[in-house]
DNA sequence: GTCTATACCAAGATAGAC
DNA sequence: GTCTATCTTGGTATAGAC
């Protein structure tokens, strides 16, 4: 978690682990103090203020940054994705490939859920990403695909929400019975 | 929003905006200043404090007044259901009932996956009322309406995450969809 | 049971030495 | 670019009058 202070900038560091902190603590529940010790510099000193002017103003590109990286995550996946394109691939199998996705997302989801609507214009970017996400998939031409995967972040969120897998469904068995509910998946 | 001093017992009014700034600002994100000017009381004077011990103390039973409610909520409309029981319900009505009941649970849900591991002694509450509302269906028995209980999840958990009905796709279109994937919903 | 006043401390932020 | 030291604010909590 804590990095040594000498790993790429201190501005990455900073940013890095600030949005851990926000999405483990909320923006109000991290200190300033805190994202010091775990960017490797001195909690208490201001150090932090040489990189950003305030607290506030680090939220967002922390976040774009984060979103960033998952830009990057989806277009590898994409890419590979292309290169096995004509094998057919088994529902199950896309459907949990599309849950790991989904997991990725989710330390966004929850920070968006949690202090979202306090940055606003974070919104458009996160937006942007789940898009990107979902170009495999549009409501028009494949709504079953589509239903999949927002059963998929169901079974994920509810499960956070109880802290354990939704009503105590195995994950295997939900992928089954989702996957035999479909009929065209390609 | 805030309320008048003279309405019911000052400990009750304190409770509830207590939770509803919880939700909103997150439990670190919300003041006991706030919470005493919102509860009609003077912000910044002590008045708290001759109703609770802390702020840390006010969380549990502030969270478990809230399950009570959505207790009581879910008795009643199993009750009502009971009363048009026999008459069968068409898959969609029964659906879009199924949003209803998890959108009177989004402020749990969300105080949950932001301050819930703080407090994880009021998961089990929380899992309990989800599993009365769970008791209609079994995964057993009835997968597929568990699954589309899921999806409905799934569906209000990600739109709150972009801000907008989730990739546009509108409500009753959804709905419909779902009910055309289901095969025995009664 | 609510108020005024206040003690206390944690956190955001700045100045200046190194 | 990071440190020590410090200022300031705001938030938790208490004491005591009414």
């Amino acid at each position: 978690m804590a990095v040594s202070a000498t790993d790429r900038s201190t501005r990455e560091r900073i940013l890095d682990v600030a949005f851990e902190l926000f999405v483990e603590l909320g923006f109000a529940g991290t200190t300033v103090t805190e994202i010091e010790k775990q960017a490797g510099l001195t909690g208490g000193s201001g150090g932090f203020y040489r990189h950003f002017r305030s607290k506030q103003e680090l939220l967002r590109p922390a976040i774009e940054r984060e979103v960033a990286r998952y830009m990057t995550s989806i277009e590898e996946a994409n890419a590979a994705q292309q290169a096995v394109e004509g094998l057919p691939t088994p529902r199950e199998v896309w459907l949990e490939r599309m849950l790991g996705y989904l997991r990725l997302f989710d330390p966004l989801m929850r920070l968006m859920l949690a202090d979202g609507h306090r940055v606003p214009e974070v919104r458009e970017a996160v937006t942007g990403v789940l898009q990107s996400l979902g170009e495999q998939m549009s409501w028009q031409e494949e709504p079953e695909l589509t239903v999949c995967v927002i059963a998929l972040g169901g079974y994920h969120l509810l499960s956070e929400v109880q802290g354990q897998p939704f009503q105590g469904v195995p994950q295997d068995e939900f992928i089954r019975m989702l996957a035999s509910m479909t009929s065209d998946v390609r």
